[in-house]
DNA sequence: CGCATGTCAGTTAGACTGACATGT
DNA sequence: CACATGTCAGTCTAACTGACATGC
């Protein structure tokens, strides 16, 4: 039965952006994550490779400029990527706090793979849209990206 | 300083919708989210005064399908409005089973305050679009959220 | 010295599941 | 009986904070 009418959400409620924001944004983790689970991966091991693969090796704070992930979260995903050979961390002889992140072969394979699951997500998630308006969509929100900052410029407190 | 080059997020990442809509939306939380938090409440509180005010008395169940939380997670909800004196929860003879749910004077004053709170916090979400923008946005994400249906239809497990 | 890096140990919140007593 | 309701007790993930040893 299709939802009775005391089942509605209020129209104010679903008036507000930050709300529909919230929804769309819930929807999209779902499909990016249920995909990605599918090959045994998370969108954070995505977005590392993506982020080595664009601008080669790199230290782990740099990663988490790049990537956004908190340089303490970092940590476990590293291990992960690294365990399961689709990286190494090797100590860098320069400046010798930090490890440099390289990309495998195998690495590069498995975000070829996990590129696929991710595209394929986007169109799913944007396919109720005209070609027009995805492109719209995206750019907006890519306007409010830029001009709201995150909490702070650093990846860790 | 501007970021480095090295903390840029790189293009590929950038151009994603879904981690687009992951940030704006975060974003948007935090400062809804801020904002509340000087009044001393959270979304789900105003959200519960909205299904109310809109709607009149309601049972638990009914605002978990309308607000959308679980109505496991509605029951702190409630008691916490209800310790404040913004509802009252009394059995419904009716139905036994139920309690109904009533929004007090104080319950719709304190909408009122939290209502100009949320619609400041929209505004200063949507400040760096124009307003034809603005309204293109929200009508976008409205088209995804009605597309995109939740995990299920009921309010718990 | 102040600051960056990698790491660990936490907290908080939200989203979600399972189960259960009560009642229809 | 199947089903709805309110409640409790959890899990899981993400986002975030604090601290600390090491090194620049």
């Amino acid at each position: 039965m299709s939802p009775a009418p005391e089942d509605a959400t209020p129209e104010r409620l679903r008036a507000i952006p930050s709300r529909l924001l919230a929804g769309a944004a819930a929807a999209a983790d779902r499909l990016v994550a249920e995909r990605l689970a599918a090959a045994g991966a998370r969108k954070w091991h995505f977005a590392v490779l993506v982020a080595l693969a664009e601008t080669g090796p790199a230290s782990q704070a740099e990663l988490s400029r790049r990537t956004g992930i908190y340089r303490s979260d970092m940590v476990a995903v590293l291990n992960e990527l690294a365990d399961a050979g689709f990286l190494v961390r090797d100590p860098d002889p320069v400046d010798r706090r930090r490890n440099v992140i390289t990309l495998t072969p195998a690495g590069r394979t498995r975000l070829h793979r996990l590129d696929a699951l991710v595209s394929a997500a986007q169109q799913d998630l944007l396919a109720p849209l005209a070609p027009a308006e995805q492109a719209e969509l995206t750019r907006l929100l890519a306007l409010l990206n830029d001009r709201h900052r995150p909490p702070h410029g650093d990846g860790n407190a």
